[in-house]
DNA sequence: AAACGGTTTAAACAGATGTTTAAAATAGCC
DNA sequence: GGCTATTTTAAACATCTGTTTAAACCGTTT
């Protein structure tokens, strides 16, 4: 295994585990056995190295994803809700295929960037890979055309956040739930979990009373 | 104004912009105008700070809720979903008249707190204020009395972190919505518009065909 | 006026942070 | 083997972190 590579698994868990300001380098290099001076000879810098982890996963996921979505809405008929975001679940499950703990550790990077270091990843994922936006707007689109465009950003902006924020703490509420319930569920089942409540939210009517 | 109030006013702010782990002290002390000592002598430790500028408004803010969440259960007749979830408006509207920004600051350091410092604020908010949460989900449970515990413990964490996670990035969210609609948006509309959302998420149809 | 408790202050502390340096080690190629 | 370019290494860098210290300050009480 490469340097380059062993940093960026490392790197990798411990973004997911403790955010990207609650990771210093040196727990990076000294987790993946090399010089702490590896990081900026082979990334330049802590930001770059955030990216590139980041883009590792993007790369491997937006295709995967740009097609199962491509599917969805070029099948005949209007798509369900359901099925729009049931095309999410087998590109994210393949991650696991990619990496261990793959799915897991990328939404919760995920999560992590919305809210770390001031959103620049948000930036760097709306501008790096919109195809993957505008392919799921338009499913979404396909399936609830009533929805106006304001209505259906807010919505999104909702759905995003519900993922995004469960996933980055599904390692607590999988734990909660099997002490409470005695049920030890994985990832692929809190993603069937979630993605009823996110359909019908979006597809809730719209309130114009107000 | 007395020094600890000039330190949790700009703790409070500085929190809700850049989160726990990515504001300094010396950041706090300073745009507080007073010595960088005062943090340590009035409340002991960083971790102190956090937990007494959280304390401020959940003081103010849980015996509201409680009494409003209260009221909704005790109306005859079935509450709506809508209704629980409304009754939650009030009260964050009224942090604005506490605290300038008090609804928008408050709903952004509860998503700081739950991804920054290793979730240990979620630890801090469920073991100090039980009672929102449990008169929370009676509320829930008188609306939807087919919801299993299960179920319940998962959608309610999903609303949680629809909330949460859009109030963290809320400002960004409405920035974007006046540019691209036109639309200048408060955080009342905000709560506004993900109340269907929510409602309709936590009503949704259970799958139980996996 | 003196003594006192509470508060503020400047300075220093020890440790962690990202980054850079220059020498050493390694690899690939003629 | 000898040369070159790439990679690794230990050490130092300057800066920032939360926290502590001890002296100074202030209003109150004796």
């Amino acid at each position: 295994m490469s340097t380059k590579n062993k940093i960026l698994d490392a790197a990798e868990q411990l973004f997911a585990d403790k955010g990207f300001n609650g990771t210093s380098l040196r727990e990076i290099t000294s987790q993946a056995e090399v010089n702490l001076a590896a990081v900026n000879y082979h990334f330049g810098s802590k930001k770059e190295l955030i990216k590139a982890v980041m883009s590792r996963y993007m790369n491997e996921l937006s295709p995967r994803l740009e097609s199962a979505l491509e599917a969805v809405c070029q099948q005949q008929g209007q798509p369900s809700l359901i099925q729009v975001f049931s095309a999410f679940v087998e590109p994210l499950l393949s991650l696991n295929e990619f990496q261990e703990n793959g799915t897991s550790n990328f939404l919760q990077l995920l999560g992590r960037g919305y809210t770390d270091s001031q959103g620049f990843l948000r930036w760097f994922l709306t501008t790096q890979y919109p195809n993957v936006i505008s392919y799921f707007v338009d499913a979404v689109q396909k399936a609830y055309p009533e929805l106006t465009p304001e209505d259906m950003f807010w919505r999104l902006h909702f759905t995003m956040g519900t993922i995004v924020f469960t996933m980055s703490s599904s390692d607590a509420l999988m734990d909660i739930a099997a002490n409470d319930f005695d049920r030890k569920m994985d990832i692929g089942e809190v993603i069937q979990q979630v993605i009823p409540y996110v359909a019908a939210g979006v597809a809730a009517p719209i309130n114009r009373a107000d």
